[in-house]
DNA sequence: CTCGTCATGTTTACAGTGACAACATGGCGG
DNA sequence: CCGCCATGTTGTCACTGTAAACATGACGAG
């Protein structure tokens, strides 16, 4: 009659079930994804994350020191998904301005799309030795920023301020979005980022 | 010795203490804003929160049906500091082209002084019925955002874009200092403002 | 084949959290 | 004077992250 401990238990159904499930790790990160897609306020505990795989809430800390690193492993992943969508808008859009613009308007839409995972990926302090070698999945996001404004602005008197003007435009609005301060509206968006990030659309 | 058990009692040192506070609520809203003030990752729960006022845990239920009520309490206020800030740097600045720069530099100063109280200012998402007469603390904020922009684009072609531009600039650059994906550099943060708010600096 | 080793997963347990119900206190109006 | 009732307290619950001790089974050496 164990039934009011706190037990962390999971209950096994399927004998079918192997004691090593394989590939943790993987499947807990894509289970966290999974659960980060449904829904902007999912929560996502270790013992839910757990049995949504399978598995003993405490085995997750073979894998990850502690829920912090789980959540900087899916933070990781939503920033290369974005850094995937920003490379796919500029090369659909054909490069140059128009190219430039799609890929602001990218960031701001992925926002809209994956609010959870985006806040997740960019709530999450950098490390505090962010100096040197940093091989985070955002380096694809803002190593194509800079080559956009680059691109853009050859002759720019402050290349740095400009890219930053960029990113912060678009973070900006992909975080107002987020709290629900505005509403998304792609057409507005456009607008919005047009004035920054030049062209027609 | 009921010392193992999960108790939520307070230790009531002074035999002075009242039962009855007077202002709780009051305080705890204080409480709440120096533990946010001390520590970008100050962590405020019922609990510490109720023991720096002196009183039980659950006598904040009083005053507010749940933590989610509290946060929002605090997030307002910082809403309202802010509001304060910015209609100060304003007029400081002598209102204008300099006043509205002053006014954008002000809203990224406030998120670098103030981490963790500006994150849960703007985390904390609207409420669901948005649309008509919100008289949250941040009104005071965007409306001065608006009249700067009708005051430095009187005849701009989309000053309702402009607007958001400029307001999604600011609170991007801030987000982007919070979570360290750039530091903080007010001569930097100047420069890019100055891009989008005019002005010489 | 048998055995030991070792990564991986499970049990049990603990301290902490937000929240609710039942009870205590004491100021204020009838 | 007395009872009402807003305010504060005690006890308890379900839940969380996490650590320690134990179980399982794959794999290489003798």
């Amino acid at each position: 009659m164990a039934d009011k401990d706190n037990s962390v238990n999971m209950v096994r159904e399927g004998a079918k079930a192997a004691y090593h499930h394989g590939d943790l790790r993987a499947a807990v990160i894509a289970a966290g994804l999974a659960r980060l897609e449904a829904g902007d306020g999912a929560e996502l505990g270790l013992r839910a994350l757990a049995r949504d795989v399978g598995v003993s809430a405490t085995a997750l800390y073979r894998h990850f020191p502690d829920k912090e690193a789980l959540l900087d492993a899916l933070a990781d992943e939503g920033l290369r998904r974005l850094g995937r969508l920003q490379t796919r808008a500029w090369t659909e859009a054909g490069g140059g301005a128009a190219g430039f613009k799609a890929t602001g308007i990218a960031y701001v839409r992925f926002a809209h799309d994956a609010p959870a995972l985006f806040r997740l990926s960019f709530t999450r302090q950098m490390p505090e030795r962010q100096g040197e070698g940093r091989d985070d999945g955002g380096a694809v996001a803002y190593g194509l920023l800079r080559a956009g404004v680059g691109e853009m602005l050859p002759g720019a008197p402050d290349g740095d301020a400009a890219a930053l003007h960029a990113w912060a435009l678009v973070h900006g609005l992909a975080m107002l979005i987020l709290d629900r301060r505005i509403a998304w509206d792609e057409d507005r968006v456009a607008a919005v980022v047009g004035l920054t990030f030049g062209g027609v659309g």
